[in-house]
DNA sequence: ATGAAAGCGCTAACAA
DNA sequence: TTGTTAGCGCTTTCAT
């Protein structure tokens, strides 16, 4: 079924149709709108928007980019994206490149054969600039931090804020003694972690005491490991973690030790994963407004897209969330 | 950036370049295929996916339609299903339908439009005999118990086989008193898991007893409420709960009643959610092959629009994953 | 071994 | 108020 069928149907042109299906009824008579528009309905007549991207050059479609949609923080970004899209009228294209430059590369090809109107991705500067050789896709940059030269659109989260709040939480609940754990990453986002950290503490006229932090992996074994090390060396009550795993770490060995949580130490932890509400205790948080990240990102890019002037950086504010670790 | 383009710097049609461009150069002297070949790579030529799927009626991409990826389930199934239509050279748009009707009929209609060779889905009956009524896109649905009429691919899961393997299980393991504790839902994977348990009780000749049978939520709840009125009244040493959640509760009210876990009590779950490994005993449970699911799905579907003859039912075994509450 | 031309279904400028 | 026509970028048949 196409327009021309429609147009035969009803004796008019497929310009005539063309029209009253897209509004551009200003001229039409009441009339002929209304038989159309019954044979449309009746014929079930479904539009073309293959057809209709090829001459005007839109394709109402985004693609998205990122690691892998079974990581939580990345299906909750889809769904953010999802979400605005829809409301915008965008599809959207899933791509799952596994944190792969060459599967980023081969994606962002598919995606700009296919005539995307955009992409949200978290990938390369590699990928990245490569592929905006080829053709200059409107892109928005998600979670990483790099900076590519021309108007690639970046989403980031303040993740100093983040411990910088989560520490000045702790202080606030009488804390006096306040370690850190976190990963020794030379990258963007583990250096700000800890210099939240370090901010909260010295706005604060507390010591900063090398004792009192332990920098390792993003895992819990390293909040095991870390806790018992300071345990052995110095005196804390509370422990600002870099991330949840951390966290959990962390309480196991203070469990381990018969030391309660968070009545002798108080325990904060990074990113709100899925398991953080279950623990035990339930553990106080910073949560990046994932989904919130994932909306501003189409957002940004649909300006992009439709030649807007925008700011091309967004830094997002994290959410403390409180529970009964602290 | 055009075909065209790229034939006249090679002084040749544009039919040539497509020749070469897909292959079909047989006929294509060795010094023009190279010569085409260098200006592609030298230009960065990227195709008009969009043309071409005007012309070939075909899009390479795909539709799925779920109720949340949020949902561990769910992004699981994205997951398998975008892996599998790229190693087949499709793209898969991404909708979520949060399970209403409206939206579901919404999304199949885009899709459609967007004319995409074919749609996985998790949707109700209505809406979709409603939209293949407007065009004969190939489905497959998805842990949907519902028959379509004509050739809609269905894939789901053993339920009772995975009940029925979960209390095998507590048998071997020298259960002699096994309660079973689940939803009352009146759909066909509830009713499938109480089946399994009851075939696997009289198979092995125990008494089937409706003390130790209580139904009522998938919830937390359900499970503690469950394990404790069967406490009261009837001895039991191990519990095939409906889902993970139930378990959850169970394993609730067995600690504070201080019996353990696996000691004097061993329990099952069902679905083995993200949360699952991390209890309290890591629970045993039985795992439904997501990821295979989406996989076979695309398979499924890939036939359908190839026309292939195809075995247009699938049903998929559970996995029974041992872990410390058995 | 290569090219001309038609046509996929749609929109829009222009004509009537 | 409506229709004619060209053209979006590609593939493919048929001719050369």
């Amino acid at each position: 079924m196409t327009i021309k069928e429609i147009a035969e149907m009803a004796n008019v042109s497929s310009a005539t149709v063309s029209k009253v299906l897209n509004g551009k009824d200003q001229y039409i008579s009441e009339a002929t709108r209304q038989r159309i528009l019954e044979i449309v309905e009746r014929e079930g007549y479904i539009p073309n928007a293959i057809a209709k991207s090829l001459k005007m050059k839109s394709t109402k479609t985004l693609g998205i980019v990122i690691p892998d949609v079974m990581n939580l923080f990345f299906s909750e970004l889809a769904r953010g994206i999802e979400d605005a899209a829809e409301k915008k009228g965008y599809s959207v294209i899933l791509c799952n490149s596994d944190n792969k430059e060459s599967k980023e590369e081969k994606y962002i090809q598919v995606l700009q054969e296919k005539m995307v109107d955009g992409i949200i991705l978290t990938a390369s500067e590699k990928s990245v600039s490569k592929s905006l050789k080829r053709r200059n896709t409107p892109m928005v940059l998600l979670d990483r931090d790099i900076s590519i030269d021309g108007k690639v659109g970046r989403i980031v989260v303040d993740n100093e804020e983040g411990t910088y709040n989560a520490t000045s939480h702790l202080i606030d609940k009488g804390c006096k003694n306040i370690g850190f754990i976190s990963s020794a990453n030379i990258n963007k986002p583990s250096g700000q972690r800890l210099k939240g950290y370090e901010r909260a503490i010295l706005e604060n006229h507390m010591s900063y005491d090398e004792n009192k932090i332990f920098l390792k992996n993003y895992t819990i074994d390293t909040g095991y490991e870390g806790t018992m090390t300071m345990l052995d060396r110095t005196e804390i009550d509370g422990i600002c973690c870099g991330n949840d795993l951390i966290a959990i770490g962390a309480i196991k060995a203070l469990k381990e030790k018969g030391i309660d949580v968070p009545e002798k130490v108080k325990i904060t932890g990074f990113d709100d994963i899925q398991v953080s509400q279950y623990l035990d205790p339930p553990l106080t948080t910073v949560r990046q407004p994932i989904y919130e990240m994932g909306e501003e990102a189409v957002k940004m890019l649909i300006s992009i897209i439709e030649k807007k002037d925008v700011e091309i950086e967004k830094i997002l504010k994290t959410i403390l969330v409180e529970r009964s670790s602290t």
